[in-house]
DNA sequence: AAAAATATCTTGACAATGTAAAGATTGGTG
DNA sequence: CACCAATCTTTACATTGTCAAGATATTTTT
C-alpha cells in the first residue's frame, strides 16, 4: 500500500478537521486546501467526498448540530416535567453557544433553517433543535392543561425559541453577561 | 483630466457599490476587485481609501446600521408614548431584516456589537440601535412610574433586546410568518 | 506661479484559494 | 485474473486579497 492512497476514512477525517479549524481559527480561516493538508492528502482529494466546499461546510454543520442536539437532549432527560425541561434547553441553547461563540456565526449564519410552527403536524426536516423544542412545548401545555387557541401555541413556540434565540445571539455577539433571571425567559 | 484619475468620490461610491452588491448576490459574492469595478476603477484603487477588504466592509456596515437606525427613529418618533414606541421598534426592528435578509446575515455575522446594560450610565461607543432602545426603554419606566430592582431592569432591558432581535433572527433564517401578534413581545 | 509634497489611481506581480480535467492507484466483483 | 468503480494525485486555470512601484492630479509651500 503506496499509505497515499485509500485513506481509510477520509470523509470523517475532513469534517473532523473542519470542525477543529473553525473552533481554533474560525470558520474564515478554513479552506478546503487546509483541510486536506490537516488530513494528509492532496488539495483536490475532498473533491471524492464533497462536490465543493459548500456540502463539506454543510457536512461539518451537521457535525456541529449533532453536539448541540446531545446537550439538548441531555437537558430535556434531566428535567423531571416539561416545564422544566424547556427551562433546562433553554440555559443549554444559550450556553452551549456562549461557550463557543465561533458556532454561532457558523450555523447560523448562511445556513437556511427549517421550521415551522404548525403546531398539529410533524415536518421531519425541520432543524432538529426546533423539532425537540416544539415537542417538549406540546408536553408542556399537556402537562399543565393548557387551553389555547391554534394561534396563540404557534406564538407561544416562536416567543420561546426567538427569546433564547436571541439571548445565544446577543450573548455570542456582545458577550453580554449571560446570568440571567431566567424566570424571564418563562413561559406565559 | 484624463478622466481616469480622481474619481471624485471614490470612497463613497465604493460603500454604495458595496450595499448594492450584498443587495443584490449576498456577501460572499462580494471582492474587493468587483467593487472596484464596479466603480469603474482599477483593483488596486479601493486600498487607497481602505487600509483592506475588513475596512471596506466595516464602512459598508455602518452604512447600513445608519439606514437601520433611520427607520428605528421614524418609527419612535410615530409613537404617542414610550411603550407604542418600544412596540413600533420592535415591529420595525422585525421588518427591517425580514425586507432584507441579507442585511440580517451581514450585519450580525462578523461584527462584533458593543453593548452594556448598565442603566444609570451612558456608553456612546455602544451599538447604535441598542442605545436607542435602552432610552425609550428609560423613557417607558419613567413614563409608568414602573419601579425595578436594578439587574430586574437591565434583565428587562435584555428581554425585549433578545426577543425582538431573536424574532427578527428566525424571521430571516427560516422565512417564518412574521405576522405575530405583537402582544406576546409586551414588556412587563 | 513654480516647485515640492501629498493624495489618488494604475500596472504588474505574487500567494492563496476553489475547482475542473486527466491520470494513477487501489480494492472489490464477476 | 481482468475489469470497474472508488479514491487519490497532479496539473492547470480563474478569482481573489494584497503589496510595490510608478503615473497623474491636487494641494501646499515657497
Amino acid at each position: 500500500m503506496s499509505d497515499n492512497y485509500h485513506h481509510g476514512n477520509l470523509r470523517q477525517a475532513l469534517i473532523d478537521a473542519g470542525v477543529k479549524i473553525i473552533n481554533e481559527d474560525g470558520e474564515d480561516k478554513l479552506s478546503l486546501r487546509k483541510v486536506a493538508a490537516a488530513c494528509e492528502v492532496s488539495h483536490a482529494a475532498p473533491y471524492a467526498h464533497f462536490k465543493d466546499k459548500e456540502e463539506l461546510l454543510a457536512a461539518i454543520k451537521s457535525s456541529v448540530t449533532e453536539r448541540f442536539m446531545s446537550e439538548l437532549e441531555k437537558a430535556e432527560k434531566k428535567a423531571q416535567s416539561a416545564e422544566q425541561a424547556i427551562l433546562f434547553m433553554g440555559q443549554t441553547y444559550v450556553s452551549f453557544f456562549s461557550n463557543n461563540p465561533d458556532y454561532f456565526k457558523f450555523l447560523f449564519a448562511s445556513q437556511k433553517l427549517v421550521a415551522h410552527l404548525e403546531m398539529d403536524k410533524e415536518y421531519p426536516d425541520d432543524y432538529p433543535p426546533f423539532i425537540l423544542l416544539k415537542q417538549t412545548y406540546k408536553k408542556y401545555l399537556k402537562e399543565k392543561d393548557i387551553k389555547m387557541d391554534y394561534k396563540d401555541q404557534e406564538a407561544g413556540l416562536l416567543k420561546i425559541w426567538s427569546s433564547v434565540h436571541g439571548l445565544a445571539a446577543i450573548a455570542c455577539m456582545t458577550g453580554v453577561e449571560t446570568s440571567v433571571d431566567w424566570n424571564h425567559i418563562e413561559l406565559n
